[in-house]
DNA sequence: CCATTTAGTTGACGATGTCAACCTTTTTTC
DNA sequence: GAAAAAAGGTTGACATCGTCAACTAAATGG
């Protein structure tokens, strides 16, 4: 027993609801990363090219990437920033608030499956967890 | 807000602790499918290649691939089953040990600087609700 | 004993992200 | 206010990584 229990579990649900996990899609033709971008872009006003980057721990080269791939696929627009020039605002589409919306359906879809599987006396808990982690990770 | 709050949390959470989360790397040069590959030979006896990849939903190729890096690095060896010629046994070295450990330390540490920032009411919860969640996902 | 199945490997390929060099626009500095 | 520095973004070359399909070798079953 190298790996203690708690990495081992972190480890296992990391990589089931990460990149690889749900079939290498979230939803449709979205990859995790693409997803997390699109997600970053729905919820942030005049969102850069970069500010999407930042939020996956992406270079600016990758960023430009990733927010075209999402582009071509129809869930974002880039315009240029009025204020500054050099800018690019990258705005979401109906198309891509109707794919994110969908993912949300299917993610909560997935959770309660799992929860049916679990201890009824955690499940309670995994809402509060789970927001605090990420909550933690951001601070 | 398209995205719940709890499905935002869980996907930054997944990434955070995924593949491009940790610096794209688990720890030296390990990066996270070599991780879990690796925390699966030191746990499975008579480990085979394909069981290396169906821990992480690799193809056999895939499989083959992953365990030949573990190799040239060193962490792991391929030995011929001696009951079916066919089989490839991949055991861990010595080395690999020592990284599974140092892995399981550095994860550690992440975690206790995560709970130093959430609220105390829900640190004592996570264990049993990841453990918990990877059981789910498990069976 | 030959046909089928199974474990594993390999070449070609596509997807994805980085690095470095570059352009453009803004900000700083003197 | 003009030159220099900085910042946002893009692009070509490249490395990594996993899949697909074709292959070899070994086991199994009529």
């Amino acid at each position: 027993m190298l790996i203690s229990e708690l990495n081992r579990s972190l480890a296992l649900v990391a990589w089931h609801f990460g990149p690889k996990g749900l079939n290498g899609q979230c939803c449709g033709d979205l990859s995790m990363p693409e997803f997390i971008a699109l997600e970053k872009v729905s919820s942030a006003r005049d969102c850069s090219v970069q500010a999407v980057g930042d939020c996956l721990g992406f270079t600016k080269s990758g960023a430009t990437r990733i927010v075209n791939r999402l582009e071509k696929k129809g869930y974002v627009e880039k315009r240029k920033s009025s204020q500054d020039g050099r800018v690019c605002c990258v705005v979401i589409t109906p198309k891509g608030e109707a794919i994110l919306k969908q993912v949300d359906r299917q993610y909560l879809q997935q959770l309660e499956a799992l929860q049916s599987k679990m201890p009824p006396a955690v499940v309670p808990e995994i809402g509060p967890v789970i927001i605090a982690l990420a909550g933690a990770i951001k601070g």
